[in-house]
DNA sequence: TTGAAAGCGCTAACAC
DNA sequence: GTGTTAGCGCTTTCAA
């Protein structure tokens, strides 16, 4: 029963007719050749007795595509207990699967040298490529030599389209209502290095400078938003400009933040306000209500991933998509702040 | 600079040499072509030069293997933000990294009729298989006519190895831990109709019989784990054989029946103790502390993952794997019991 | 040490 | 309508 698998020639034969007959019936799009219903049904009985399925690599050969899209990110390997990973590649998923492609996540590890990567990326595996990544990162100046379709999540890239979320709204959103509750000394905790923050913490300053209020920015922070020790120096002393309010430029590092406070009996919201911004939804059944309800901003990464996936899919059909696809973002008042 | 991708002929011809022997410079394992020193820096040269990349999809095709494995469940859809779809892929993910193979995620949906399915799994994209499913699940039967080298997840299959866990362990952990704090009523929440339960269900109760406790059954749940009529009749009247303990076949449900008792205001674990069965460790850093601790018993679905496609490559390797491979569990006490 | 040639299994243009 | 044929880009055997 396990033997060698049946090919399209194998088939033709025992159905006595060419092979370009019996292609005809398996191709996907019409092909020019015509067959008789007779010859048809021969073919289709040899092809069922036979057990054959036509062979997805050679087809890919032949037609020079895959069906499948790629995910890569510039930042670190991809761990997908991480929510952002899972909403994200979920969204790309789901657009996969309503157009019947396939998502190949590749194996590349953070030493994985950079020609390495962008070999993988290019040596035909797939015929396009979700990219998460930043201004600056080596892969870039690789893919701008490929012909590869290449569409950025989250960051806009010389030379690829790109979708983007409206940080600038979500930080002015959160800098009005804290405003409204009256803070006036602000403490930003982001990380030095990374260029989310880029887009999040100018616009944030800018609005907090216009509604009078302070903003003194913690970027000595660990890479997961550990508490810093200037933060603990900043929030022991009382003094006037005492922050009463804790701006995150992530949810990752406000939950950090928070189960500090928890452990050092700080109170929030009553000592301190904080917010986050991402605000992953959870799912709907499978995860636990969450200890705190963080006020943050709410992006629909599912989503961004889906819209992602669906443009990427027009490029490769040949269509033109915009340069920019912005998608909102929503506050959500938590019980945090 | 977007030109069509030069080939190895291409390069040959550059390189004034036969595609034999540039060929003998791009294949991975030892060519049986030598080439001598000045020849091969010739050729490299040429390579460089052009941007020469070997193309994946032909060598796929003359070597008849992808380095790509794939994944498929039979219960639902992926949905990634499910922890145990992605704890078990990041396992796999690992694995792949590790021995710089490729995880492919087909695309497909719940209704997708089951000869597409197969003809998706065993078209040549992949080179091997993890499938969760169950005995009796119709892919079984076409994926037993086929080839294609499958390791099946957390259940025996005939014709497949498995990587399981110890169910039955688990269960007793619970059934003794309950036992000890002197519970006699036990309430066992599961689906009428899922298979891991199988393993579960009737090795507590053998054990809870053996220490003395009566235990009912309630399988008239939503699919989700939502509490039942007959759970709300079950927990209202206070007779002698009133539970006082909600063992549930696994974490959500546990989850699921915690807020239903938060929101009618029954006290954990004073009114009733709670277990759960799975225990999905939280992120070390990326998610936000649970609510509630609950009991549980810890199943390294990671781990587990890992396991499934390193004995996977081997097989596709051409080794001998064993045809169970059980995974120890870990008793967890929280505050739920 | 090098080159020629035969496929892997399929598609598509073209001739009958 | 149906069959023939030339590749897609690579690997590998065999002869030179």
């Amino acid at each position: 029963m396990k033997n060698k698998r049946p090919t399209l020639d194998d088939v033709a034969k025992r159905a006595g007719v060419s092979k370009s007959a019996a292609a005809a019936i398996f191709v996907q799009k019409q092909s020019t050749v015509r067959v008789s219903p007779e010859t048809r049904s021969r073919i289709l009985l040899a092809a069922q007795e036979m057990n054959y399925r036509p062979n997805a690599v050679a087809t890919s050969l032949r037609r020079q595509s895959t069906n499948t899209i790629g995910y890569y990110t510039g930042y670190v390997t991809v761990d997908l207990r991480v929510p952002f990973h899972n909403h994200l590649l979920n969204g790309i998923r789901q657009a996969c699967d309503e157009q019947k492609r396939h998502l190949l996540l590749q194996g590349t590890f953070p030493d994985t040298p950079i020609e390495q990567i962008y070999n993988d990326l290019t040596d035909g595996k797939i015929d396009g490529l979700i990219l998460h990544s930043h201004a600056g990162h080596p892969i870039l100046d690789y893919l701008r030599q490929d012909r590869l379709p290449v569409i950025s999540i989250a960051e806009k890239l010389a030379g690829f389209s790109a979708v983007t979320i409206d940080d600038a709204g979500g930080s002015n959103s959160i800098a009005e209502h804290l405003h409204a509750l009256g803070h006036r000394h602000i403490l930003y905790r982001a990380p030095g290095d990374v260029h989310t923050t880029s887009q999040r913490y100018p616009q944030f300053m800018t609005m907090a400078s216009e509604l009078g209020m302070e903003v003194v920015r913690d970027s000595h922070l660990g890479s997961f938003g550990e508490v810093s020790a200037m933060e603990e120096e900043l929030l022991r002393s009382g003094g006037r400009s005492h922050p009463t309010a804790i701006v995150c430029w992530n949810d990752l590092f406000a939950h950090q933040f928070m189960r500090h406070c928890k452990k050092n009996g700080i109170k929030i919201p009553d000592d301190l306000a904080v917010t986050g911004f991402d605000g992953y939804a959870p799912h709907p059944f499978f995860e636990a209500a969450p200890a705190y309800e963080l006020t943050t901003i709410r992006v629909p990464w599912v989503e961004i991933g889906r819209i992602a996936a669906q443009l990427l899919l027009k490029q490769i059909g040949g269509a033109e998509i915009p340069l920019e696809t912005l998608v909102p973002v929503e506050f959500v008042c938590g019980t945090t702040s």
